[in-house]
DNA sequence: TTGTATGCGTTATCAC
DNA sequence: GTGATAACGCATACAA
């Protein structure tokens, strides 16, 4: 006898009207009444690699379909503590400027069984408030792609929930981080431009405050430093087109004679800069002047662009974040380690160069 | 006498010790202990509106700020049967192409208190196994953006989850659904670029099978019927820049004498045509061809461009479609209702027109 | 207002 | 290999 209230079997009709005379979903007691076993078969049967004879699992899987039947994750993440979840951390711009990011993410999570909660904030000073969200849902880790402020750090070590810094990294903390060696990238371009004998440089950048965007602004300084050229002008900015737009503006305005390269933060802002340049100062590039961009976003090969770019390798990338949280997630890492990618050159159109050095 | 293993009451290091022992998480047991409070007390605090006097819920919230704890979101999708996740299932070119429908739609749950699981395929026809893993979390509703097949359909209604297909509709059967007025849209462009004096069109669309794509091209061909113009040629293909770009080859290759308009069925397409175009076959924008898009995204703003479109509105149909669900998941709504919005158009530099009717 | 007791649907630990 | 049974952490009906 069992004091269950669910008889020890049943006909297909028979419990599908009881789930609905109950109006509840579909549990595996459901699966069970039907295949005439026990509850904790059928939880077996949809665990890979547990041990249920053949006979029992194909009347369980059998009874599952007829009824519709799928694990409740809610249930399972309760007592197994994993969610399959992981929180992707990014502000607004960076889903609009890099969507091929977020796809890749989701592709490579989704290999490995686990799905993306989004999270998006207008600025990075927001993801404060968002982290008290993501605490709700217990995800089994987090990209981030923001500064982290040391005590958000803290925070997530205080909870145990690992996370991946996705294009960022910090200085003076050891953190897990997936970056794109900056400084290596801007050095490569700056010698290229400077081989072609270019001498007046001018950089369009991101915020001041961006630890990337100053790895490029070092890269670049050094090595024109290193080439005897005199120091470049350093305009800062947002990473958006309308930033690249005023940077062009604003170079022009500080130089007397216009600089003959200009290096930019991103693809984004070099495009801004590139149509800025032709159609509003009518300099024509890359005769009159070079302009280089970074990331190699899909409209940077455009034809009406075709820029001379650095691409990032998104997709190497992603698979090392997903790899990295994976690994995290079960306890295999414990030191924090950072993954450092190198841009590839796109010779592009929009720079006169000299050959790769 | 209390039967649970937690003493009533506690300092806050002895419970942090007995957590970090057990190696678990916090929970309101843990709270209610350092407040001196019953869980259910504690449970009430977190339920806004609930009846909990002022005194026990500072007690509590004090408690719970020390201890860190937050509701687990598992455990109260497992009593209330109600997540607070949204799955938004599109394909990865849409996420490519149209970044800010995405931030718009994270941006709206999430003002209602829902979060975003992203589920994303490369080809449509992969919907059905994605299904298979939405159905494991236990989402409050979903945003499709896909083709969606009756049993598909069928399955969401026999599981009782809500669903608004986001810039699709369906012939034959009526579903929730946001979109955006092609039929209206494309009549308006076709009006004005006849007023101008166009007469050979042409029509670069997607797919022959999307209903969207058929309905911008019996807008513009019956336009043109009205006005007595011809036919247009239409070529279909993906929907990406280069289906744009090989749209205008083939154009120009089916065509004797070039057309002097040709209307593109998003912008991404309508930039692959006007670059190849101008670059390829060194036509001449507006003079000797006019090209329109259709979406509003970003890049047709950029000065390179500036193209002639039509922008759906789309934080408007983002706000719908999050209170169509939240209406749904609340049981508030019950005859399935189509909320078709009207395009904006807007004036570019890539099409000579006559004025607005 | 507060506390007790119960159940949500699963996995995991045991005996068998 | 299989079936009872005990958690997992919360919300809720009900009693006090």
């Amino acid at each position: 006898m069992t004091s269950t209230a669910i008889p020890v079997s049943n006909s297909i009709a028979d419990i599908k009207a009881l789930i609905r005379r109950e109006s509840r979903r579909v549990t595996s007691y459901d699966v069970a009444s039907l295949a005439g076993v026990s509850q904790s078969a059928v939880s077996r049967c949809f665990k890979p690699g547990a041990s249920v004879s053949k006979a029992t699992y194909a009347r369980v899987m059998k009874a599952a379909q007829e009824l519709d039947y799928t694990p409740n994750a809610a249930a399972r993440s309760l007592i197994t503590r994993r969610s399959n979840l992981v929180a992707v951390l990014v502000s607004e711009s960076a889903v609009s400027f890099y969507p091929d990011v977020l796809n890749e993410l989701t592709r490579q999570f989704a290999e490995r069984g686990m799905r993306i909660v989004l999270f998006t904030f207008v600025h990075e000073s927001q993801l404060d408030s968002t982290l008290a969200d993501v605490w709700q849902h217990q995800i089994d880790g987090a990209v981030v792609s923001a500064r982290m402020l040391p005590s958000q750090i803290a925070e997530f070590e205080r909870r145990g929930v690992p996370f991946v810094l996705f294009n960022r990294h910090l200085r003076d903390q050891s953190v897990n981080a997936i970056v794109c060696d900056q400084v290596e990238a801007a050095r490569t371009m700056a010698s290229r431009l400077a081989a072609a004998g270019h001498k007046r440089f001018a950089i369009i950048d991101g915020p001041a405050d961006s630890t990337i965007a100053q790895d490029r602004r070092r890269g670049i300084s050094e090595r024109l430093a290193e080439l005897g050229l005199p120091a470049p002008v350093v305009v800062s900015g947002g990473l958006d087109y309308t930033s690249g737009a005023r940077g062009m503006r604003e170079v022009i305005e500080r130089c007397g004679m216009p600089p003959d390269a200009v290096m930019c933060g991103n693809d984004m802002m070099a495009i801004g800069c590139l149509d800025t340049a032709r159609h509003e100062f009518k300099i024509s590039v890359p005769h009159q002047m070079s302009i280089t961009g970074f990331d190699g976003i899909a409209q940077s090969s455009w034809l009406c662009y075709n820029l001379t770019t650095l691409r990032q390798p998104v997709q190497s990338m992603a698979v090392a974040a997903a790899d990295m949280l994976v690994g995290l997630a079960r306890q295999l890492e414990r030191a924090p380690e950072r993954r450092v990618f190198s841009a590839v050159f796109v010779d592009g159109a929009t720079a006169r160069l000299g050959p790769a050095f």
